[in-house]
RNA sequence: GGCGACGUAGCCAAGUGGUUAAGGCAGGGGUCUGCAAAACCCCCACCGUCGGUUCGAGUCCGACCGUCGCCUCCA
């Protein structure tokens, strides 16, 4: 088996080959930072995350970049988000953008998602989108209107490629009344000019003003990437106009392909619509929170393929909490009976089983990241292993390890969703012995009969966190 | 209006032509237990509707019904 990627561009599977053996140059779309990230950009960046940890675990040297957009860009009532962020909190645009990519980074930290290797500002790439936007016009790709430069879509035959828009197509029905200056309604700005209210504007050969949206990302994933490089991912509701005019910026000058293949992810919904802040159904993941454990979020993600959309409904994700704590509590058991197992090297039992569950992990995440289906196997794996922890003496030392690093590397490493190892200070080894020398006690009680006072211990530890767990070997304990 | 996605059990969600339609949650019945919890075992779907292609379709084609997204700057 072979990792197969659904390339948005041709619309169909394809068995992933690199530009270079043994390397991944792979891109995806960043946030606007001028409010908080919510749940969707949850979703977006948990599923790239997950495909960025699994051609690691594939062997690929991945470098991968997520921009952070820090420039303003025009909302349909003509105010920049930026500018119109800055003044909400009254702060400086550059503040606003450097206080609220902090809380980026804090939010998708807490949901396990790895740091991109590169994430570029936009602001600090004005003067290569100034020389490329130069490289257009010169080519008479792009013109001139009013110190504004806009490309002009007739002149890039494959416009519409990715998106299957035609630009006859493209005339009815268009919400936006059109920029004067625009010479066909479908072009779009390369360069604005700044308004004198403008604050975030920059000189160029037209005279002061602001990049276009859709520049940044291709001046800066060919930039570090590469022109082509192999993924650029993003969320579908980008595929047009963003992307589509990313590949015709790209593309215009030489024929020079962008990227080879465009991963886009399905949209997060609540309760069946789509987020928004008028529907009063906006959700910021530092709220989500306060509700669930971001590991819960993070698994609930996973447990629907990326490409699809994810209706999240308060039901879904309490069900998906209870099925990781199913996953985490063997993970937990195993750790547990590993402290009092006999020395021994592992079964040909263990590994056949920890085999299969490699290769059925391995051909759902082959077939298109098919996370759901990696999730599968884990439960398959986990039942499995429940039943031979409840045997007494059947794991050995080496089976418990081997099951333990597979673990560890299919859902700690490449799924991200076992909770970080508890560090075991010294306080925390004196309460794992004061937890022990209770459950000593009512052991004595319930010999003794004594079952009221038992329970009360069991109850004075539930309240605390403390789970006990009768069964034939004994006691054990978990923390909830 | 144009482009596109999707409709699988009470809920979530895989499955892309072929023996008994993954997995999780909830539910029912058991084992274990002083009780409980956990764990384990068993049970629980004819795949939106109607046609068509095929020896054979949830899986391909068409129509219809329904839901959703995009159509100038939302991940």
């Amino acid at each position: 088996m072979a990792l197969s990627i659904y390339n948005s561009l041709i619309r169909e599977k394809q068995l992933f080959v690199p530009l270079h053996p043994g390397r991944v140059h792979m891109y995806v779309c960043g946030p606007t930072v001028y409010n908080d990230a919510h749940l969707g950009h949850g979703k977006t960046y948990v599923n790239f995350d997950v495909m960025v940890r699994y051609l690691r675990y594939l062997g690929y040297r991945v470098l991968y970049v997520q921009n952070i957009t820090d420039v303003g860009h025009i909302l349909d009532s003509g105010e920049d988000r930026i500018l119109q962020g800055a003044q909400r909190e009254q702060m400086q645009p550059m503040q606003l953008a450097e206080y609220y990519t902090r809380r980026y980074y804090r939010d998708m930290d807490r949901l396990n998602v790895l740091r991109p290797d590169i994430t570029p500002r936009a602001t600090g790439h004005v003067h290569e989108m100034i020389e490329w936007i130069e490289k257009l016009v010169e080519s008479g790709h792009a013109y001139v209107a009013d110190g504004s430069v806009y490309f002009d879509v007739s002149r890039f035959a494959d416009y519409g490629k990715l998106s299957g828009r035609r630009l006859e197509e493209a005339q009815s029905g268009t919400r936006v009344q059109v920029a004067d200056e625009k010479q066909s309604p479908e072009d779009f700005a390369l360069w604005k000019k700044a308004d004198p209210e403008h604050i975030m504007r920059w000189n160029s050969p037209w005279g002061e003003g602001f990049p276009g949206w859709h520049i940044e990302c291709t001046v800066m994933s060919t930039k570090y990437l590469g022109h082509p490089f192999d993924i650029h991912g993003g969320g579908v509701e980008n595929k047009f106009p963003h992307h589509e005019c990313e590949i015709a910026q790209a593309e215009a000058l030489d024929g020079t392909p962008f990227a080879r293949n465009w991963v886009h992810n399905g949209m997060l919904m609540i309760r069946g619509e789509e987020m928004h802040k008028s529907l009063g159904n906006y959700i910021t993941l530092e709220g989500a929170y306060e509700r669930w454990d971001p590991m819960v979020i993070r698994f609930f993600i996973l447990q629907s393929h990326y490409r699809g959309p994810l209706d999240m409904t308060e039901e879904a994700v309490d069900a998906a909490a209870r099925g990781l704590d199913r996953l985490v509590g063997t993970v937990r058991a195993l750790r547990k009976q590993a402290a009092s197992a006999q020395e021994g090297e592992v079964s040909s039992d263990t590994s056949a089983l920890l085999e299969g569950a490699r290769e059925a992990f391995e051909a759902a995440m082959d077939d298109d990241f098919g996370t759901p289906g990696a999730i599968a196997a884990l439960f398959d794996l986990s039942r499995a292993v429940n039943v031979r922890l409840s045997e007494v003496g059947a794991l050995k030392q080496g089976d418990l390890d081997a099951i333990g690093s597979l673990f560890q590397s299919l859902a700690g490493d490449v799924l991200g969703v076992l909770p970080n190892e508890i560090a075991t200070s010294q306080t925390a080894a004196l309460s794992d012995r004061l937890i022990e020398l209770l459950i000593e006690t009512r052991r004595e009680l319930r010999q003794a009969k004594a079952y009221e006072l038992a329970d009360r211990v069991r109850d004075r530890l539930s309240e605390l966190g403390v789970q006990l767990q009768d069964g034939p070997q004994g006691t054990s304990w978990i923390v909830s």
